[in-house]
DNA sequence: GTCTATAATAGGATAGAC
DNA sequence: GTCTATCCTATTATAGAC
């Protein structure tokens, strides 16, 4: 199997785990793989995995999300990418967000750094598409914090109260509030 | 000690490990109490303790923070006063909140019940207000919605950046944002 | 590369003395 | 009520055969 597939089923175990909660034996489940099969692929363990699963999804979200931003085009089109790409990424509101549930216990110190530096490329991308659209720089590094603020609250607020629509309302008005006057 | 001073210290190691990161024995140095105090405390171990923490929670921010939205006055007065109980709450951005710690992992199955009734109770008594405001009943909830996640997703990024900026920003212009016209 | 087996430790929980 | 001691299981991780 390549370790691409091998990378994003345990995505989907840290997604819906936690760090802390995603032990090897479901990651091992998982994959198909044994446990000593996952240590040869990441000879670091666990924390070797959930960090090939940060950077594999900072990958797919810069492809499929940000880097559709910055490609020339009307800044609602832009948007507009993203925000289907980010339907796909979270199935309408009933995956969680990997990056908002590595800021949960024993992820949020070992991860800090890439956290970081994930949620600062989101709005700094988010930024640039406001200021293309004639925004003050002010206001769009405040929008763009906004919306990312915005989808990952919405995440939680459907994983808490156990239904997707509030996602999927937040995506729908995302583009018209980021570009409203 | 006191139960309730307990549970304000079990507080604090789920609200920074969540429910999958909180080890018995940090809640046993957290309390000062031995395990075996602690199931004195909570017979049912682990679960009875976070049940504890989210009831516990839940009735300080009914007291602090939703039952002041439902007094006479202003609405723009009521908001402003749940505003500063969650600036206190969550220590201007510096705190995590345990209700969005507890949607990650073992917590979210084992409560989805009080997450779904805390998160509800907190869009209802934002939604009066603004009803209060005189907006349209779908209006006031949809931004009642919005607010509740906008502070869960603010939390969730100044816990990423490793810094309380994005909340405080938040909170200072939310009570605009919900009364604009 | 993948497996079985096993180590070593940490986890949740209980018994029983005081 | 709180402690010490202990149990059992799950957990992370490694060794070594194939």
């Amino acid at each position: 199997m390549p370790r691409e597939e091998v990378v994003e089923r345990l995505l989907t175990v840290f997604r819906d785990r936690g760090y802390d909660g995603a032990s090897l034996a479901e990651l091992s489940e998982a994959t198909g793989l044994g446990k000593s099969s996952l240590y040869h692929y990441f000879p670091g363990g666990k924390e070797e995995m959930a960090g090939a699963v940060i950077a594999h999804l900072n990958e797919w979200l810069w492809v499929h999300a940000l880097e559709p931003l910055t490609q020339p085009g009307a800044p609602a089109r832009r948007i507009q990418r993203m925000v289907e790409a980010l339907d796909e990424c979270y199935a309408g509101g009933k995956n969680a967000c990997v990056l908002g549930n590595m800021v949960v216990g024993a992820g949020r110190q070992i991860f800090q750094r890439e956290l970081r530096k994930s949620f600062g490329a989101w709005i700094d991308a988010l930024a640039k598409v406001l200021a293309d659209a004639g925004q003050p720089p002010k206001q769009a590094r405040e929008r763009a914090e906004d919306a990312v603020i915005r989808i990952e609250g919405a995440l939680i607020l459907a994983g808490g109260l156990g239904e997707p629509t509030p996602f999927r309302r937040l995506l729908k008005r995302l583009p018209h509030d980021l570009l409203a006057d």
